[in-house]
DNA sequence: TGGCTCATTGGTAATATAACCAAATTACCA
DNA sequence: TGGTAATTTGGTTATATTACCAATGAGCCA
């Protein structure tokens, strides 16, 4: 295979892995209705805020979220928005999927 | 956080983790051209015959590929073309991040 | 300044992923 | 039936990921 083509999955690998996590996930969709600090996402998803800064800096690495200082707060905000439609396509084929493993079934 | 959310975004994580790896994106790529038998596939990525199953093994257990036996050959076939679209939303964010990138260097 | 809160970074241990080789399985054909 | 090709499965090793704790950095205010 070509070296760019190559690295182009490499590029788009790194940021679909970025999303491949629940608590990414999660933190995606909150992140979608409005901006918040790391702490609010610490509470929502329950885990170590070292845990959490670590995800939110991976994503943002990934150019999915920025983030932004304010006092002592980091507030981060969703970057790449079309992620959203994905994660609905998403929500529907598991729905499906569900279905065709319940016709199998019974 | 609630059972039943968080096994959702279990399952979503799922479906993106078997699409967060170059040769699986190529493979998802190629297939929605049109479908391909593994030897096909194997001879695109230049790897083991092995790990290429092995990958479209996976990829069929999240359900994004069906597989279907003729003869001596399988073949695979895309069964979510929404990720598509998400990918080629995932190629236009790539180029902006490039260019932002860019901009802050020179 | 000293102490407090918010966040990031470094370290470590447990687990998951991915590549290859070797062996097993399945289908075809001489 | 024996042999060959296409796939899958098992085993092993190297690497990556993730969680937590501890320590550090940065900003605020009494």
């Amino acid at each position: 295979m070509n070296k760019q083509t190559q690295a182009r999955y490499d590029a788009k690998a790194t940021v679909i892995k970025a999303m491949a996590h629940p608590t990414r996930l999660l933190i995606i969709e909150e992140l979608s209705k409005q901006e918040h600090c790391v702490c609010e996402l610490t509470d929502m998803i329950g885990a170590d805020t070292s845990t959490v800064s670590k995800h939110l800096a991976l994503l943002k690495n990934a150019g999915i979220v920025s983030d932004e200082k304010r006092g002592q707060m980091v507030f981060y905000t969703l970057k790449m928005p079309c992620v959203l439609k994905f994660l609905s396509c998403l929500e529907t084929t598991l729905i499906e999927n569900a279905r065709e493993q319940l016709a199998l079934v019974g």
